[in-house]
DNA sequence: TATGAATGAGATTTCATTCAT
DNA sequence: GATGAATGAAATCTCATTCAT
C-alpha cells in the first residue's frame, strides 16, 4: 500500500545495503514485530528475534545497535503511516459525526494493523524515558486534532469546554488505552474481543458526545 | 506455651512479626513504593529497595519471596482502599452530575495517593500475565459501576447506548490512562501538570456527556 | 535400653545444661535425626532442624557450633552403641555359622535402628574429609573383626585367603552399602524392601561362603 | 541453504556445534570430570569448572543447562561404555572362575577409568532423587548379570541360593562400594591403595565363593 | 536461655554485546 | 555479510551465622 520508506535501503550508519542485507534487515524487523506483539517488548530478547528471523545472533548487530534501535525504526514507520492515513483524509469536510467516525476508524485500523508497534512503544514508554517522549510526540498529533475540533465546535457556539487541551488529553488517553486493551491485552475480564464496528462506534460515541455535548444524529 | 510478646503483630501472610520485624517490613514496602514511582517497577532492583530502606539485601527475603510479592501486596492494599473509598460514598443518591463528579474525584485522589501502586501495576500488567489479570480485576470494579450508570440512564429514557459495557470499557480506559499520564508520566508534551480540580472536572465532563449525551447542568 | 551417654548432660563447651536446656538439646538432636533420614544430610538446613524441633533458629547455636557438630554427636553415639552391641555378644563362642549370622544380625539391626545416623554419615563421608575419616574409623571395627575371623579360619586350615584385610574390606563394603541401599535408599530398581530375615540371611550367606569357601551347614 | 561447515559436529543434544564449540564443550567436560574426582561433585562449583577449563563463567551455559546436565552427560557416557565393555566379552563361554574374574576385571577397570563419573554419580545419588534413580539403573545391569549367574549355577546343581536377586544385590553393593572406597576415597584406615590384581582377585574371590559355595580352582 | 531479625558472602543464571573465523 | 562462540557484568536468591532484645 505505502511505498517503502527511504530509510529501508539505508541502515543506521548511513551505508547502503546489498539486496541480501536488505532481506536480512527486513526479516529481523518482521521477527521483532511479531515477537513484540506476542511476547511483549521487554520479554523479547535479541536472541529471540534472530532465531525467529532464522539469522545468526551476531547478524542483528549488523543492522541495529540494539533493541531500542529496532523499536525506534518501527515507531518511526508507525508514526509516518498514521500521519499519512490522516493526511489522506479531509477531516474538515463532511458531516461532523462522520468526520469523528472517520478519525476514530483511522485510529482503530492504524492500531490494529500496527498492534506490534503499539504494544512495543506503549510498553517501552513505561520503561524508558526516551520512548516516553517519543510516545508523547506520536500521541500529540491526534490530541491536537481533537483539541482543534473542540475549539471549532466552541467557536460555532455548539458547546463549551473550559479546557479543550485537557479534554483532548482525556479523549486521546481513551483512544490509546482502549485500543491497547482490545487489540493487545485481549479485552476485559469478561469479554475478549469486539468487532471493528463496535470498537469504532464506541470510540466515536465517546468523542462525539464529549465534544458536542449532545447525542449523535439518528 | 509462652505467651506471644505484646509487640507481635499479624501481617497479611499469617506469620507473626515482632515489632522490629514489622518496622522492617514497612520500611521495605515504603522504599519499594517510592522507587516504583520514581524509577518504575521494572527498573527497580531488589538491591535498590533494600538500600533505600537501609536494610541488607538478604533481609528482603525475610519478608517477601520476590519483587512480584511486594507488588502483589501493594496492589492488594490499593484495591482494598479504592473499594473502601467507593463503599463509603453513596453513589446512587444526589444529583447525577454530582454523583459522576464524586466518582471521578474518588478515582483521581485514589490514583494520586497511590501513584506508586498505579505506576507499578500498570507497568507490571504489560510485562507479566499474572499482573495483567490482577489489573483487569482492579479495573473491572469501576468499569462495572460505569456500565450500571449507563443502563440506569437508559432505563430512565434519558439517553441510549447500544453497548454499555464497551462504552464503560472506553470510559474506564480514559480514567486509567488519563490518571497515569498526568500523575505518573508527568503530563503531555506541552504541559506537565494540572490541578486536581481541572483533572476531576475534565474526567467528569467526558463521563457525564458520554453517559447523558447532554451538557452538564449550568 | 542403653543408658544416656555421659555426654548428654554436657554440651560441647563443657558447661552443664539445665533441665530446660537438656530438653531443647534432645529436641534438636531428634529433629536432626529425623530430617537426616528423610531429606538427607546435605539437604537439611539448620532452619529445618529448629523448625522441626519447634525451637527458634538462634537456639541451635546454643547447643551446637554447626551442622557438623550435630552429626559428630550422632555419629559418636552411633559408634558407641554399635560397639556396645558387639561387646555384649561373644562372637568367639558357638557354631561358626551362628557366629557369622549373629554378627550380621547385629550389624543389620544397628543400621536399621540408626538409619538416620547411617544415612547422614554415609553422605557426609562423601562431602567432607573429616567425616570420611570418621566413617573409616567406624567401619574399621567390623572390618577388623572380619579379618580376624578370616585369619582364624585359615589358621584352622579350613580355607585360605591371600589377603584377609582386603577381603574384609570387600565384605565390609558389602555390609555397609547393602544396609544403605535397603534401609535408606529404598531398595533396588525392582524391589523396595526386604524382611529382616532375608537381609540377615543374605549378608550371612555372602560372609560365610567367602570366609569358609563352602556352603552353610544344612 | 548454505552447507554446514565441514567443522560442524553433532553432539548428543541434537544441535550442531562448530569445531571451536566442540573443543570448548570437551574442555568443560574434562574440567568437570577432573574436579568431580578431586573435590567431589557437591563441592565443585560451576565457576570452578569454567576456571579449570580456562573459559568464562557464562560459557558454561552455552553447553549445559546446569551442573546436573554435565553429570547427566558423563553418566550417560559412563553407562554406555560399561555396557560396551560387557558386551564385548562373552561371559557365558569359558571356565566359570575365569568368567567371574573377567567380569570383576571389567568392573574394576571401568570404575578406575571413570572414577570421576563414579564419584560424582555416587555422591549425587545421595543428594538428588533423580540421580538416585539413574544410579540404580546403572547398577541394575551388573546386578542382573550376577543374579543370572547364580540361577545358572543353581540349575546346574552346583550350589543353592534361596534368594538370588538379593544375593546379587549384596554382591553388587560390594562391587560398587569396594570400588568407591579404593578408587575414590583412598582406601581404608590403614592402607591407602591396592594393585589392580589384588583388587580384582579379591572381588573375584567374594563373588566366586558366594556363588559356588566352594573355593576357587587351584 | 530463647527468640527471630539482620547480615552478607557466595552461588547460579541470564543476556546484551563483541569478535574471531 | 554471516556466523555463533565467548565474555562478564548484573541480578536473584540462599542460608550459615551473629546479635540485640
Amino acid at each position: 500500500m505505502s511505498p517503502a520508506p527511504a530509510s529501508e535501503m539505508q541502515p543506521a550508519d548511513g551505508t547502503l545495503l546489498t539486496a541480501r542485507g536488505f532481506r536480512s534487515r527486513e526479516a529481523l524487523l518482521a521477527a521483532a514485530r511479531h515477537l513484540f506483539r506476542t511476547k511483549g517488548y521487554a520479554n523479547t530478547k535479541i536472541a529471540d528475534i534472530t532465531e525467529e528471523a532464522g539469522r545468526a545472533l551476531g547478524s542483528f548487530y549488523t543492522y541495529f545497535d540494539n533493541k531500542e534501535a529496532v523499536l525506534e525504526q518501527l515507531a518511526e514507520d508507525f508514526k509516518a503511516e498514521v500521519e499519512d492515513r490522516f493526511a489522506e483524509t479531509d477531516l474538515n469536510a463532511g458531516e461532523p459525526h462522520e468526520v469523528v467516525r472517520e478519525l476514530c476508524a483511522i485510529y482503530w485500523s492504524s492500531c490494529r494493523d500496527h498492534s506490534a508497534e503499539l504494544a512495543a512503544i506503549f510498553q517501552a514508554s513505561m520503561l524508558d524515558d526516551h520512548f516516553a517522549r517519543r510516545w508523547r510526540e506520536i500521541r500529540a498529533d491526534a490530541r491536537n486534532r481533537i483539541a482543534d475540533g473542540i475549539r471549532a465546535v466552541a467557536a460555532a457556539g455548539l458547546a463549551t469546554d473550559p479546557d479543550p487541551d485537557v479534554t483532548a488529553s482525556a479523549l486521546g488517553s481513551m483512544l490509546d488505552y482502549f485500543c491497547y486493551v482490545w487489540l493487545i491485552e485481549g479485552g476485559e475480564a469478561d469479554r475478549s474481543s469486539i468487532s471493528d464496528d463496535v470498537a469504532v462506534s464506541t470510540m466515536t460515541r465517546v468523542l462525539y458526545r464529549t465534544v458536542f455535548a449532545a447525542p449523535e444524529p439518528n
